[in-house]
Order: structure tokens, then C-alpha cells, then sequence
DNA sequence: TCTGGGGTCCTAGGACCC
DNA sequence: TCTGGGGTCCTAGGACCC
């Protein structure tokens, strides 16, 4: 039996925030994102699109686009606040929702929907009661996949609902322009495109037609390719926010600079951020990378492997600098990141043990079990106090 | 108008070991 | 004399997504 994935995709979601804190906005063209010298557009309302504002616009083209549209820098913890209200609200639909992005999500309701007559009704009133509860936009996709849900929602923005059945495929997904494959980007289209590969229809036959090249160019992606365009992907909702792989914090320069101490002291608060990003994560890192993209924007990476996990700012700090200097060219660079990555448990193995095994008293073991329940109670200490400090904020 | 910042996954070559 | 085959780890780069 074919199961029933929802895909609900918030529209022009850190938009709409703004305007649900700022009902003076609602109406108006509201831009988010970097308002700096380099920033680009991170979400434009959609007054705002009809001036052909879209995300990833530099700003200052935006500016020229829409000058009387509101500029706003973006609220992170604000959006997160409201993210989790909309999970909140679609597990009243399924247990299993699976949080795909900040603004968007998978939920499995195939019990709830295949016991319905008219689970259309059903979506339309998720839909509605997400704008009243909350105030929040969405399109909804439904399909027997996550592929499928995912690229029903993308057809009917805003506030769409879009079913695609496997019967549906050939209909609905053949006709688009390969760009709409997700999965393919820019790079992929741009090759499929010189090679005659134009809609999702032309890629479908030549995966029949031209197995074995195809198979060739694409490796692994192959697979899932065939999988999604045949309706047989993956369709595992899973509800567990999976444990972050790394953490990494870039920062794009005012101007280019080939300045070494104003690069070093960039690289000193990134490792900073990092080694705070870690402890709230509770990880320690085995891995340090050092991004540079130079004035071209490409972009490059030293990196180095740990025999023994690192979590201390100081330790990041050392490394990532001398990642950096050993290998900088001296020559303009655009932007330098930090990132932490092989990350493992923070909780010491040992010290864990150590009040269970042998029995023997161990000093040192000893004391790393103290200092480790003592950074705990710490942590607990300082969660309390950033909870306490959200809800006066908001 | 001049291109962010946060991530994930895959590939490929070389080192190293058995 | 002249050069295996497999497996795993490390590093760099690139495509993609929101």
C-alpha cells in the first residue's frame, strides 16, 4: 500500500513573520535579508515579487527594484520561535512529521487521510487553521513519495494544494523544464539542457533510453533519480531531528581585504562562535575546516583531522589560524569560514564509567567525572536562563 | 545591482596497511 | 625482475538545498 506524504512548505516565510509581529507590513512589499553593502535577499513577500524581487538578489538590486519596499535584517531565534509553533501544530495531524527545513516539512498522514472520504477537506482545513492559528502561508503537496509531496507542493504557491498520484507522473511532472527536478540544480540542468534534456519528460526517457551513459555521469544519483521519476522513492517520514554533522559559522568581508591581521582576528570570533555552537550542540569536533573564497568567488578548503576531539575556542582558535596562515597566498580574499566537523558526544566514556567499573579509585578518572557533571549543571544553569530570557522577549 | 550563510552528500586521488 | 588487490582513512572540491 502506497503511503500518504504531505509536504507543507511555508510561503515567503520570514516575511510573513515580520508582517505577524508588524500588522502595519501586511500589504506591503517586506524584504528580509543582509542589508549590508553585499547582502542578498533571503525572503521577499509577495508584493514584493511583483516588483521581481526574489531570494538570492543582491540587495542593492532589489533596492533599484522596489526602493519604497521595507528592508528588514532578519530574526533568526524569532523565526525558529515560530517554526516551532508550525511543527507544533501539523503533528495534530500525524505523530510523524519530519522537520525538512525551518519552513518546511514532511508529515505521513496516510492513517488519517486513507479513513477520510474527502481528504481534501481535511488539507484545506490544516491549511486555514495554520493562517488563523498562527497567521502562517502554505502550499501543500501530497503524493505516495517525499519526492512527489515535495514537487506537488512547488506547483501551486501560495496557498496551493496539489495532489500527484504514480498514475499522475507522466501528466503533471513531464512537462516541466528540467530545472524543476528537485534534486537537479543549476550545474545539472545547464548539462542536460546542451545535451538536448529539456523537461522532466526527456530526462524520464533517457534514463530508459540511455541507461548505461547516464548511470555513468550521474554515479549514486542515478539510483534516486530513477527512484523519484517512477514514484518509488523514499517515503520514511522521520520525526527525529537528526544530530548536526558539523557546525560552521563564514563571514563575507565590508570590501575584499588581503590584510593578514583583520583576516586572523575575522577567523578569531568564527572560532569563538564555533566553540559556543559546540557546547550548546553538546559535541566535541574532530575535524577543523578553513574556508577562503577568493575575489573570483572560488572557493577553497584546508582542513585537518583530530586523534582527540577538540570543543575549547582556544583549540579551534589555534588550529583554525594555522590552518589559514600555512597555507594563505597572501593575495584578496572575499569571505573566511570556520567549521567544526566529525562531530561526537561531548559525554567523556570514561568519565561515565568510571563510578561503575572496577570499583578501584582512580584520581584522575575521578576528577574528569566531577568536572564533567560540573559542566552539566552549568549548561542546565544557562538553559534556564536563555529560556527565561525568550519568554520576556517575546 | 553585483552576488549570504547555514548545512548535507558524493566523488576522487593518494597514503597506508595487510 | 618489476610490481597484486582490497579496504579504509584523509583531504579537497563540487553540487545541491533552504
Amino acid at each position: 500500500m502506497a503511503k500518504i506524504i504531505v509536504h507543507v512548505d511555508l510561503n515567503a516565510f520570514f516575511a510573513t513573520a515580520e508582517q505577524i509581529r508588524r500588522p502595519d507590513y501586511v500589504g506591503k512589499p517586506v524584504i528580509v535579508g543582509g542589508l549590508g553593502p553585499r547582502g542578498v535577499v533571503s525572503t521577499a513577500s509577495y508584493e514584493a515579487r511583483k516588483y521581481g524581487v526574489h531570494s538570492a538578489m543582491p540587495i542593492g538590486e532589489a533596492r533599484m527594484l522596489c526602493p519604497n519596499g521595507i528592508f528588514l535584517p532578519g530574526d533568526y531565534p524569532y523565526y525558529e520561535m515560530l517554526s516551532r509553533s508550525f511543527f507544533g501544530y501539523l503533528k495534530n495531524y500525524s505523530s510523524l512529521v519530519e522537520e525538512a527545513s525551518i519552513d518546511e516539512g514532511f508529515v505521513d498522514m496516510t492513517s488519517l487521510l486513507s479513513k477520510t472520504k474527502d481528504p481534501l477537506s481535511v488539507l484545506a482545513s490544516l491549511q486555514r487553521g495554520l493562517l488563523e492559528q498562527i497567521g502562517l502561508r502554505c502550499s501543500i503537496g501530497v503524493g505516495p513519495t517525499k519526492f512527489l509531496a515535495k514537487m506537488a507542493s512547488d506547483m501551486k504557491k501560495p496557498m496551493g494544494i496539489t495532489i500527484i498520484r504514480r498514475k499522475d507522473i507522466k501528466k503533471m511532472l513531464y512537462p516541466l523544464p528540467i530545472d524543476n527536478f528537485f534534486g537537479i540544480g543549476k550545474k545539472t540542468a545547464a548539462h542536460l539542457r546542451s545535451k538536448g534534456i529539456n523537461t522532466i519528460g526527456d530526462f524520464a526517457s533517457e534514463t530508459v533510453n540511455n541507461e548505461f551513459e547516464m548511470k555513468k555521469f550521474f554515479g549514486k544519483r542515478f539510483d534516486y533519480y530513477v527512484d523519484s521519476i517512477n514514484g518509488y522513492g523514499d517515503d520514511v517520514v522521520n520525526p527525529e531531528r537528526p544530530d548536526p554533522k558539523s557546525v560552521g559559522h563564514s563571514r563575507t568581508f565590508m570590501t575584499d581585504t588581503d590584510d593578514f591581521a583583520e583576516i586572523k582576528a575575522v577567523i578569531e570570533e568564527l572560532s569563538k562562535e564555533v566553540g559556543e555552537r559546540l557546547s550548546k550542540e553538546k559535541k566535541k569536533c574532530k575535524r577543523i575546516v578553513v574556508n577562503v573564497k577568493d575575489t573570483n568567488f572560488k572557493v577553497s578548503s584546508k582542513s585537518i583531522n583530530l586523534n582527540e576531539p577538540i570543543i575549547e575556542s582556544e583549540d579551534i582558535i589555534k588550529l583554525a589560524k594555522k590552518l589559514f596562515a600555512d597555507n594563505y597566498s597572501g593575495k584578496m580574499i572575499r569571505l573566511v569560514g570556520v567549521t567544526a566537523g566529525n562531530l561526537v558526544p561531548l559525554k567523556d566514556r570514561n568519565a561515565q564509567m568510571s563510578l561503575f567499573d572496577d570499583g578501584e579509585y582512580d584520581e584522575d578518572k575521578t576528577q574528569v567525572l566531577v568536572d564533567s557533571l560540573n559542566r552539566k549543571a552549568n549548561k542546565k544553569v544557562v538553559m534556564i536562563a536563555s529560556e527565561a530570557l525568550k519568554k520576556n522577549g517575546y
